[in-house]
DNA sequence: CGACGGGACGC
DNA sequence: CGACGGGACGC
């Protein structure tokens, strides 16, 4: 994102939309252009890009131009496209001089230059329309605020036009930041809050004088970043200057300007057609001593225990704010605003059930915390400081030496700063795998992989557009076809031929997020029955014990891998090791999620650490409910006694913590392996190319890198594959 | 002040 | 403890 200095008004969002999955089949060379009427309509499933919500596109109301009915995201049929407003247009300039500045991107379906209808004179801006809304963000991401049309006087703003994001289906997650620095800029809030995902937009709260008011909003388009923010930092990061951690939670939907205060915007009455929503409902009793307090609203929860190890952000803040509200999940673009009808899903209902797997997957990740402050100085040495040191980051006069930390926890594909468009869009600025290996022609990989010094971001599949069987996810790796050598000389490889190969691997690698996912979720659950009281410490120390592992490995071959990942997690467990693994002894008592009765009788899941309540069961609480199951059906052995497992937040030392996390190890070691396959390859070539910056990950270290970017967030997979994309196309039309 | 056609998709 | 903006529309 650009923040432009000089002008008062930050930049607009470079939303992106289309991450769709594997790129799309398409007829590079065969343009239609204008008339797309000979084009036949592909069903939903053949059409790429848009999220999770795109088949259930929200009416479109109030919206001045464009045809909710030209939604469908698919390419082929008509109607079908994404239209651009780009804005800083000279009035000279033609179709001609703006076209194949477009072209470049993609296939260019119309460019409508806005004139004055009564002076004919141009207004300085025009609308680009591309078929698909992949092109669209490629041009977005390449010109915006980047490229001055010729008798220009600054850069071109390139954006969705009004309307584009909500007709095509996008949805955004939009936080609610409070207790920031009120002399931080926009920027470096985005910095705070890039590790754990692509910053779409952040605005500050700003009086009539343009002072900071101290909060603000910042914007995800995946549900499991905004997650993720919430959990690294929501009372656990502190800005400079501030004696109080930021707040972040989800933003209540935004205030409609009406007068009427009859009729409540939302969450009163009749909100909902069938359900209420989730996160108004009763609180269901956890009998637990921590959470006495009454809540205000009958219909309003209470805290979560568990959550954050900050002192004063436990008192009292947490409580409902972590339940989703209406305007938490997957929100219609233009939902917010205008009464936030229940025209979006639901709260708490997933968007689609291969939502589901990455929501769910999240929910088992550690928080990212405040494992380095974006704000923070980098740390020069690999040794990270333990989270309760970091806390309170100080903060450096500076904010401009943190871009090396952010690129190397996640890609920042539109962030650099004077890059050219060219280089922005090749993969090579991202530290993801896939994307380096389309990036540099490397005909040599070693032989020896080794080298490898941590788990790059290819692991960060997106479940989202697959049909990955959802939470429970039984899904063979053996139906996910590995991918072998064509991806080790991959400039020798057609576009076309590339763009299936990505198809190919990211379903494989799918197949084996999903079972380390599982592994993740059980290792969570098991620290938690562990740490009960102090589950943010836990789970950044598992998380960093993952990352210690990933570093370790080398190339295995994963064979009876995915389905019983969870299921039977003894099974895999290395004798190798003297360290009694903990899986296999000890049951969890206890689940993160719970489950209750909503007052219509549904069931529901309540997650205790992030607050988040569904309507499915997550697998987690499926896991747990089998091992239950387990526990009663058998007779129980010892469990390990070295691993109490009434510890307090108080016994558990911070050396215990280690010694547990050292204990955890071998098997995370174990369930991991499963991720090797098609990765290792992949992650060869990408060592080998020297894209993934090897040195630097030595010198920062994965342990201070958030680990939903490097380990656990499905989406900067999508990121890199979006870069394949764009290099595919970039290599199209260069003629290499 | 007040809030959207034309075409023709897809139920 | 602070809650919602932004250069925007032709035939």
């Amino acid at each position: 994102m650009n923040y432009q200095t000089h002008h008062p008004r930050r930049s607009p969002p470079s939303y992106r939309g289309g991450r769709g999955g594997p790129p799309p089949h398409r007829a590079f060379d065969s343009p239609p252009r204008h008339s797309p009427g000979g084009f036949r309509p592909l069903g939903a499933a053949g059409g790429g890009g848009f999220g999770p919500n795109h088949q259930d596109q929200p009416p479109l109301s109030g919206q001045k131009r464009g045809f909710s009915r030209g939604g469908s995201p698919d390419r082929f049929g008509r109607g079908s496209f994404a239209k651009l407003f780009v804005g800083s247009v000279p009035r000279t300039t033609t179709e001609e001089d703006i076209r194949p500045l477009f072209e470049e991107h993609g296939e260019v379906i119309e460019v409508a230059l806005i004139k004055d209808r009564k002076t004919g004179q141009q207004q300085g801006c025009c609308f680009i329309k591309y078929a698909t809304s992949e092109e669209a963000d490629r041009a977005i991401r390449a010109l915006h605020n980047q490229h001055t049309l010729p008798g220009g006087v600054g850069p071109i703003q390139v954006r969705y036009a009004d309307g584009e994001r909500e007709r095509l289906g996008a949805v955004e997650y939009k936080l609610f930041v409070g207790s920031l620095n009120k002399q931080a800029t926009e920027k470096e809030v985005e910095e705070i809050f890039s590790p754990y995902g692509r910053v779409e937009d952040v605005y500050l709260m700003r009086d009539e004088l343009k002072q900071s008011r101290g909060c603000g909003f910042v914007k995800y388009s995946q549900r499991d970043m905004a997650l993720a923010a919430i959990n690294g930092l929501n009372g656990r990061y502190t800005m400079r200057g501030c004696d109080q951690p930021l707040t972040v939670r989800f933003a209540d939907p935004k205030r409609p300007r009406s007068t009427d205060s009859r009729v409540p915007a939302f969450g009163g009455p009749g909100f909902g057609p069938r359900f209420q929503t989730p996160g108004a409902r009763p609180v269901p009793s956890f009998g637990d001593p921590m959470n006495d307090q009454i809540p205000t609203h009958a219909w309003h929860p209470m805290s979560p225990p568990n959550l954050g190890p900050s002192p004063n952000a436990g008192i009292r803040g947490f409580g409902g704010h972590f339940l989703p509200r209406a305007g938490d999940m997957a929100l219609p673009l233009n939902s917010g605003g205008h009464g936030g009808s229940a025209e979006g899903p639901l709260p708490g209902m997933p968007v689609s059930s291969s939502l589901t797997s990455q929501q769910s997957f999240n929910q088992s990740m550690p928080h990212v915390g405040q494992k380095i402050s974006p704000v923070q100085k980098p740390i020069q040495s690999p040794q990270h400081l333990p989270p309760s040191l970091q806390q309170h980051p100080q903060t450096p006069a500076s904010y401009s030496h943190t871009q090396t930390v952010r690129q190397l926890g996640q890609a920042q594909l539109s962030h650099s700063s004077g890059q050219t468009p060219f280089s922005q869009a090749l993969p090579s600025q991202q530290f993801i795998g896939l994307g380096g290996q389309l990036s540099v022609p490397q005909p040599e990989v070693p032989k020896n992989a080794s080298s490898a010094t941590t788990l790059p971001a290819p692991l960060n599949i997106n479940l989202q557009r697959h049909s990955v069987s959802s939470t429970t996810n039984q899904q063979p790796l053996s139906s996910a076809p590995p991918v072998q050598q064509p991806l080790l000389q991959p400039l020798q490889q057609s576009p076309s031929q590339l763009a299936q190969m990505l198809s190919q691997q990211t379903q494989t690698l799918q197949a084996s997020f999903q079972s380390s996912r599982q592994a993740f979720s059980q290792l969570q659950q098991q620290l938690q029955l562990m740490q009960p009281s102090n589950q943010g410490l836990a789970l950044h120390q598992i998380s960093q014990a993952t990352k210690q592992q990933q570093s370790q490995w080398t190339g295995v071959v994963p064979q009876t891998v995915a389905s019983t990942a969870a299921a039977t997690p003894a099974a895999d467990v290395p004798s190798a090791t003297s360290v009694a693994p903990v899986t296999q002894t000890t049951a969890p008592a206890k689940c993160i999620w719970t489950e209750h009765t909503s007052p219509d009788g549904y069931k529901y899941y309540y997650n205790n650490a992030t607050g988040e309540s569904r309507w499915e069961k997550p697998a987690e609480f499926i896991l747990f409910e089998q091992q239950q199951q387990q526990q009663k059906a058998s007779v129980q052995q010892a469990p390990t006694p070295s691993l109490p497992q009434n510890l307090s937040a108080q016994q558990v030392s911070h050396n215990q913590q280690l010694h547990l996390q050292s204990q955890l190890q071998p098997h995370l070691r174990t369930n991991l392996h499963l991720q090797q396959p098609s990765f290792s390859s992949s992650y060869q070539a990408s060592q080998a190319s020297g894209i993934i910056g090897h040195q630097n990950v030595q010198e920062f270290g994965y342990s201070q890198l958030p680990t939903t970017s490097s380990v656990g967030d499905p989406t900067h997979f999508q990121q890199g594959l979006q870069a394949a994309q764009e290099w595919m196309w970039k290599n199209k039309r260069t003629g290499a």
